[in-house]
DNA sequence: GTAATATCATACGCGACGTATGTCAATTGG
DNA sequence: CCAATTGACATACGTCGCGTATGATATTAC
């Protein structure tokens, strides 16, 4: 059997931490998680998860932080896809709605995630899908794709957007066919942001 | 000095109980809000919050109807000061961002509302805000003033859009610089509704 | 006038959090 | 090679907040 270093099995320590935390925070919610439940489980107590994270808030941060990259990646993914930057644009939108189908997203990022951390777009993590929608927007502006509109200010709305549609979504009888009627929706609203109305 | 009636009295205590309640959840947010010290500082006890609210869930929907109910009449009447249907919409819209930068509203409302109650859309006071949105597209719909869109959907994403355009301002270092650049950008946004692009 | 009920207060138990302290292994320095 | 120190956790304890069960008081009903 391997030899296991000192550092791996820190490494481990806080993996293990980490998996149950986010499992727990995305099957019952932040507030009732009981940390000696969930550290329990995977054979830990509270004083490794204070040792390495502070406190519950501080763990629930370096969730939020790991979700958040996962999302980015995908969302990078998808619109990378496209064949023009509008459609890809368009994609990424459509993929972060979707995404916040998901279960374990809708309720840590979503909907715990503003009320422990306060604004999405000042978590430590700067939010990874905000950035990428400016991004993409500034990058559609420039090409003259768009009309001249606040970059920020557009790309935060937009998101604002996006949750929505997928709140309502996520507690939908048919989520399919409301999935179907917002990402049409959206697509006419962002379509509003085209310099030429096709 | 005034008899007081039975009914008086009740009424008194559920209306010290609400504003008790508001006012704690406007402070210090729902989860750091002791039932214990605000029923106390207005000389009750929980005793009396169980026994007209359930739970401090149930004081906390009492509040969010409350102010919901609010928030709805002053839309209205800000609303019905202009002109046009598409003026009033646009200024209902704005409205509803710029009240998104009160402390309290934001608190309970954006913050807290959605993390405890869920999905707003489902709220008891079926959310007031939104459905007044709604009625206003409907009617913009109607007279062939906006595409033609999915009511529903575009409302929520709208919603959506101005809540967190307004936590973005109430972030802000200058709130008022950002408040103008978030109702510019929101009117930019909804104006690619409009059919006739202006 | 008495029974019943509504309106609250009080007492109690339970669970969760945070801290303080203890233990053991690993590393460092001479 | 051995002592000293540091880091990585576990354990014990106090505190606080919630929910329930019980009790007291006043009003209403009959």
């Amino acid at each position: 059997m391997a030899v296991r270093t000192r550092g791996e099995m820190i490494a481990e320590t806080r993996a293990k931490l980490l998996a149950a935390g986010r499992k727990a925070f995305g099957e019952i919610g932040y507030a009732d998680a009981s940390m000696d439940d969930f550290t329990g489980k995977v054979g830990l107590t509270r004083g490794a998860l204070y040792h390495h994270f502070g406190d519950k808030r501080g763990l629930f941060e370096a969730v939020i932080a790991q979700i958040d990259a996962e999302m980015t990646v995908r969302l990078k993914a998808r619109a990378a896809k496209m064949r023009t930057p509008w459609e890809g644009f368009i994609e990424e939108g459509i993929g972060y709605i979707e995404m916040a189908l998901e279960p374990e997203i809708r309720r840590i990022v979503l909907r715990d995630g503003p009320a422990v951390l306060g604004d999405p777009a000042s978590w430590p993590t700067t939010n990874g899908c905000m950035t990428a929608m400016k991004e993409c927007l500034a990058e559609l502006a420039e090409d003259g794709v768009i009309r001249d509109v606040d970059l920020e200010a557009t790309a935060r709305m937009l998101t604002g957007a996006s949750c929505y549609a997928a709140t309502w979504i996520a507690n939908a009888e048919d989520p399919q066919a409301i999935s179907d009627r917002a990402t049409a929706a959206y697509r006419r609203l962002v379509e509003g942001l085209l310099r030429e109305p096709q």
